[in-house]
RNA sequence: GGAGACAUACUCAAGAGGCUGAAGAGGCGCCCCUGCUAAGGGUGUAGGAUGGGCAACUGUCGCGAGGGUUCAAAUCCCUCUGUCUCCGCCA
């Protein structure tokens, strides 16, 4: 959400913006919003302005009595119900009004950075760079369910009776790398100087609202019946809402924070869920970073954030690329976002698993989460979100790059100590 | 889940229909005293959101949230949320 102020001050950069990110049957909210706040205004004013009226009248009333002179308050009392007779009309109109502004302004995208290269979809995306060799193996690399299947270690079947489609059991070897990935992702990120976090993983719908649209609550977002409760879709649900209306000390940023949970996803909407891996499913792990700072902080958290991703990534031998989102593909809320991206020697070709976004004040207009400056003055923080690890695509990741032509997987030196210092993992039984 | 109590500014806290946007204190600023520190004395100051105005300034909203009663609500009524204590149930 942009700043009333910016948009009244700058109307062809927002106008621009909105055209960089082909939503141009949004361009006409621009002077809609712009209309409404100036109605707005004035609307208060007059507001204002009988409020007063009623305010010094009231007080007068209040004397009278103390004085014992009934008749004459009498006499202001029906003032006072006049001015609310008129009163009664321009409030409801100041109300609907500030409604429609507000569901407009949301409806504007925040800007997006300068450099965020112009595109309509995720085809127009831009890679960036790459780090370590995209290696393919001479031997073929199974689909990832398979490989996982050779170990006992996914049974979809049984998840499937026991909850539908799009869960899974995780069992032995591949349960436990699952458990070292998530322990080794924390305390990378605890090394970083990040604090660890664990959530609540239901919140309240207040809560869901301040941060994510209403579609995507209606296709992610799963409620508990009968309680004011919902099951978050990532840990940064819970990690933001917590600054909800919170002025910060300009000393507690930057809060870096990182934080695990499950998450829960519907995934209703274009990709659904996946039939047979674990690719896209309505439960899984993750292990998130959130940073809020100072708003001069925020592109040097983003390029530290990204850069997080790949060395991890790097020290579990699975090589990847820094994916830059295009204008056409950023959330309305980003201004500027990359995915990094595993490879996947199956595939040849890198798919997501990280990403990184720069939301600078979007969401904390939304939230109102602010910080008081030494000056005194207060000013909106920065938020930016990082996946640190998400197991379930990660395992992918991890099974194929690490897989070995007899089957067995190599454990990463840097994952060992979580998985009782063994090198290498073997299959229980042949694939096929 | 049951029973009770509570929710006021950065913090503690007064406040029971008009004179309260909120006493008092801590805090914070400056000064004095003390070799330094702790402590003490004096003095000053603030406060959340938003509108109008070039500005000086000024208005509105605001006492957990949302409704209601009233000419007038921090104060009365209803709903919700949260916190604490006790009991119950449990990992």
């Amino acid at each position: 959400m942009l700043d009333i102020k910016f948009v009244r001050e700058n109307r062809e950069k927002v106008e621009e913006n909105i055209r960089k990110k082909f939503q141009d049957q949004k361009l006409p909210l621009v002077g809609e919003v712009i209309q409404l706040d100036e109605e707005y205004r004035t609307l208060k004013v007059k507001g204002d302005n009988l409020r007063q009226e009623r305010n010094s009248v009231s007080n007068e009333i209040g004397t009278l009595m103390r004085e014992g002179k009934r008749e004459e308050a009498e006499e202001r009392k029906k003032q006072v119900v006049e001015i609310n007779d008129q009163l009664k009309d321009i409030e409801e109109k100041e109300e609907s009004i500030s409604r429609e502004l507000k569901e407009k302004m949301m409806k504007i995208p925040n800007m997006i950075a300068d450099d965020v290269p112009i595109g309509e979809d995720d085809s127009k995306n831009v890679e960036e760079a790459r780090f370590g060799e995209p290696v393919v193996p001479d031997f073929e690399i199974p689909y990832h369910a398979d490989i996982m299947a050779s170990f006992n270690g996914l049974d979809k079947e049984a998840a499937g009776r026991v909850s539908g489609n799009g869960f899974y059991y995780l069992m032995g070897d591949v349960a436990r790398v699952h458990s070292a990935v998530l322990a080794y992702a924390r305390d990378f990120m605890i090394n970083k100087g990040f604090t660890y976090c664990i959530p609540p993983f239901m919140i309240h719908s207040d809560a869901v609202d301040g941060v994510m649209s209403f579609e995507e609550k209606e296709n992610m977002m799963y409620k508990i019946q009968g309680e004011d409760l919902y099951l978050i879709g990532t840990s940064e649900h819970s990690m933001i809402a917590k600054f909800k209306d919170q002025i910060l000390k300009e000393s507690d940023l930057p809060i870096t924070m990182t934080s695990y949970s499950p998450c829960f996803r519907k995934e209703v909407g274009a990709h659904g869920i996946e039939e047979r891996g674990i690719y896209r499913i309505h439960q899984f792990e993750k292990q998130e970073m959130v940073v809020l700072c100072k708003k001069e902080d925020s592109e040097e958290w983003y390029n530290k954030m990204w850069n997080y991703s790949v060395e991890l990534f790097r020290s579990l031998d699975i090589p990847v690329r820094k994916l830059v989102c295009c204008s056409g593909d950023l959330a309305d809320l980003k201004y500027r976002s990359c995915d990094i991206e595993a490879w996947s020697p199956r595939q040849k070709k890198y798919f997501e698993v990280c990403s990184c976004s720069n939301l600078t004040d979007a969401q904390a207009r939304r939230l109102a989460i602010r910080y008081k400056k030494e000056n005194g003055e207060k000013e909106l923080v920065h938020t930016l979100n990082n996946t640190v690890i998400a197991p379930p695509r990660m395992l992918i990741a991890f099974f194929e790059n690490n897989l070995c032509a007899d089957g067995s997987v190599n454990i990463p030196v840097a994952l060992r100590p979580y998985m009782g210092g063994i090198e290498k993992i073997f299959p229980k039984k042949d694939i096929h």
